[in-house]
DNA sequence: TAATGTCACTCACCAACTTAGTAATCTACT
DNA sequence: AGTAGATTACTAAGTTGGTGAGTGACATTA
């Protein structure tokens, strides 16, 4: 793990010498220029020399958004998380929980418990495969995917909207460049 | 909410008919036509006749990323999303345990385990704060910082790089297009 | 000064994961 | 055909990281 640590100066921070500001909330404990330097903080906040664009700013918003947002949708509908990504990927067609588990990212004992649950709410249901006795398939029902669509649609109907306004040319450009982000992050993955 | 699931013919997808592959890995429970099979499968699978377009289908992949990579990477840092997410937050400037809470998204309880944890693992340490003896402030190590650093830096990289690529005009477009997608999901969380 | 609010923290409990192992079934090799 | 090895779904027990409730120290306001 990480054999960076070089020199270290763990404990201490250089000593803020600079004298505290009385002011109740920002606790500035004096590192980098936050609310009086420039307008920009870099990508990588602590790191201000690494330049930063408004496609860039807008780019970390948006994932740091997507990353937040199934939580909290979930705690509405009063689901997991990984109940909320199984039905979601439910939707496309029916999968066995083995299979549900390498989506989740989980193991399989895990998604074992996830399909119970489902169940146990009536978004799913277990059904054996035909033709083979081991396989359990498992099948969003009605009351699944309307649980689905009704946490998600003004969102798909927002973004129908947005994308529509968008002309030939600028799918090509913006698709490259969604496409490219995806990758730079598929790639930490490795 | 959503009456949109008009017709549906819910459960059932057509039956696999198709005879089993012998394929040990895939599985292949006629889900995700995503390497090979047709290009679409609509940006709501399990509502075909939602259209889709390359961007969208391009966007949901990002945002699918997204989500999966944060979990991916902590757990190859050994750290727990809480963890690496604070982390990545404490680049940003010091900050309060309250606080803290609030941008992880957990209860103050939790949030307090969590530095308890950065602080063990040599990532922060905490700090009195001048000025108010109530307040604690949570500050990066140099360690945890190059930890962030460690992890992150390959996708900063390539994120910079593809974003070099777009000329003026561009900008506009695509900024304008992430800025629509970050609103539409922010909605949900409402 | 007293009342109220805020912050960081602890405690008991719980949900959801892990590892380790099971029985049933399928596949491949003699 | 018979059997060894994989694979699937599941269970059991232990761990982790969260919640809700409550505490004491301090700050802010009346």
């Amino acid at each position: 793990m990480s054999d960076i640590s070089s020199k270290q100066t763990v404990g201490q921070q250089p000593a803020p010498s600079r004298a505290r500001r009385s002011k109740g909330a920002a606790a500035d404990g004096g590192q980098h220029a936050r609310a009086d330097g420039p307008p920009e903080v870099g990508l990588v906040p602590g790191v201000p020399e690494w330049r930063t664009t408004g496609t860039l700013t807008a780019l970390q918003e948006l994932v740091e958004v997507s990353e937040t947002v199934p939580a909290v949708v979930a705690r509405k509908a009063g689901l997991s998380t990984s109940e909320l990504h199984s039905l979601r990927h439910l939707m496309r067609g029916p999968i066995g929980p083995v299979d549900l588990a390498k989506v989740l990212g989980v193991t399989s004992a895990a998604s074992s418990g996830v399909v119970d649950r489902l169940v146990g709410h009536g978004h799913a249901e277990r059904r054996s495969h035909p033709g083979d006795g081991r396989r359990t398939e498992v099948v969003i029902t009605e009351r699944g995917r309307a649980e689905v669509l009704a946490r998600m649609t003004p969102m798909f109907e927002s973004l129908a909207a947005l994308d529509a306004t968008l002309s030939e040319g600028d799918r090509v450009v913006v698709e490259r460049y969604l496409r490219g982000a995806t990758a730079a992050m598929k790639n930490l993955m490795t």
